[in-house]
DNA sequence: AATTACAGAGAACAGTTGTTAACTGCATGG
DNA sequence: CCATGCAGTTAACAACTGTTCTCTGTAATT
């Protein structure tokens, strides 16, 4: 689907993603339930009329922007959680992959971290099932680790969902922290890794 | 101040609420920073300019039900966290607490995990002031605790703000799982119990 | 070369919004 | 008992919203 690429289908495509950019700065001052067809096409400087070609309404905007968002999160939750030797650099290595999504995609991480328990339900569960898979695939990632023998799949995805969860609590904590200080900055490092590193001596000993 | 209490004080007052919870229902499908100050006082039955007499604007509203949400959570999270003999049992009351709570007190919930990291700043740094006053509490209740020995202040804070937001997210979900069938309502609360669980498994063995 | 499809523009609509001003009625304090 | 204070009303404003319909230019198709 969509392999041929005319001059036209560019343009499209273009002002789509101008429309999606446009959108996902102003929502760094407001929630999605309160953004304005017009204001975005105000900011992206074609007719109000224009936004039709393209979404339905803003909350499938929105469902559009989780989509990207959680897509350029995708490789980050995996590569977090691959199995490596020491388990205490694991860790620091999560957290500093964390920290640099944060740097590199702050409006992505504060649309889903906004929108998550949003005014906007179809935006709410696109979020959701998102992140349903990310567990998954945590969870999948974590059964191939030896330390996880004995678990039950309950158990496992339990797990998970409390990993992706932390992580998202990291990544909205670095996002406070982003235009602060160096040592806040450093604290809030500080504070995640020990979190992560509870988590993981809890992990260690669940089959006592 | 305003300890007398006449006829006029008391109208007043009650108009007031009827504001805050005329508000706190519209809340329940949209974020704050789509509410509009007419849409509340249609709701409640008077005249729009009659909002002035309570509230600078909406944003002003919102960091009033901040402190009606979390005034009403306050006694739960001390209860939670108060030492007992055994440690299963007190994670057990803790969850079947919090599910009481967000029965009793759906909106409060949703409104607290929506505004959280919502759009209105003011009502943003309402929460997070009053989410570090609870860790600050929850820190010195464990510090009570004869397990808490050896811990740094450092490392007892960061305990206290694992336990508050895993709170906040418990709360979220038996939320989102109020009005579904009751087997996926235990299913959450089996999930919970057994995060809580690993996470004080994590604090039982973190001196080593 | 002629025809079609379609992204975007333009104008107009009914309805909504926040805010100001001047008012009314009544509980309160002197 | 009278004067003041003030919660709530009424009316009006300019600005904004989402949506519909009609139109235009041009890339794509035949």
């Amino acid at each position: 689907m969509s392999h041929t690429f005319g001059i036209r289908q560019a343009q499209k495509q273009k002002t789509r993603q101008a429309l999606l950019d446009a959108a996902l700065a102003l929502l760094e001052e407001q929630s999605l339930s309160s953004l304005g067809l017009r204001e975005v096409t105000r900011a992206v400087g074609v007719a109000p009329t224009a936004f039709y070609r393209h979404f339905r309404s803003t909350a499938d905007l929105g469902v559009a922007l989780v989509e990207e968002a959680l897509g350029s999160l995708h490789p980050m939750i995996r590569t977090t959680v691959t199995a490596s030797d020491n388990s205490e650099e694991r860790i620091t290595r999560a957290v500093e992959l964390i920290a640099r999504h944060v740097n590199a995609y702050p409006a992505h991480v504060r649309f889903i971290a906004r929108e998550r328990h949003g005014g906007v339900q179809p935006v709410r569960e696109a979020i959701r099932a998102q992140l349903v898979r990310f567990a998954e695939e945590v969870k999948a990632e974590l059964a191939k680790d030896p330390e996880s023998e004995g678990w039950s799949d309950d158990d496992l995805l339990m797990l998970a969902h409390l990993y992706v969860d932390q992580m998202l609590i990291t990544a909205s904590l670095f996002l406070e922290a982003l235009e602060a200080p160096e040592d806040e900055r450093e604290r809030a490092t500080q504070v995640a890794t020990r979190q992560m590193r509870l988590i993981t001596i809890g992990r260690h000993h669940w089959l006592d």
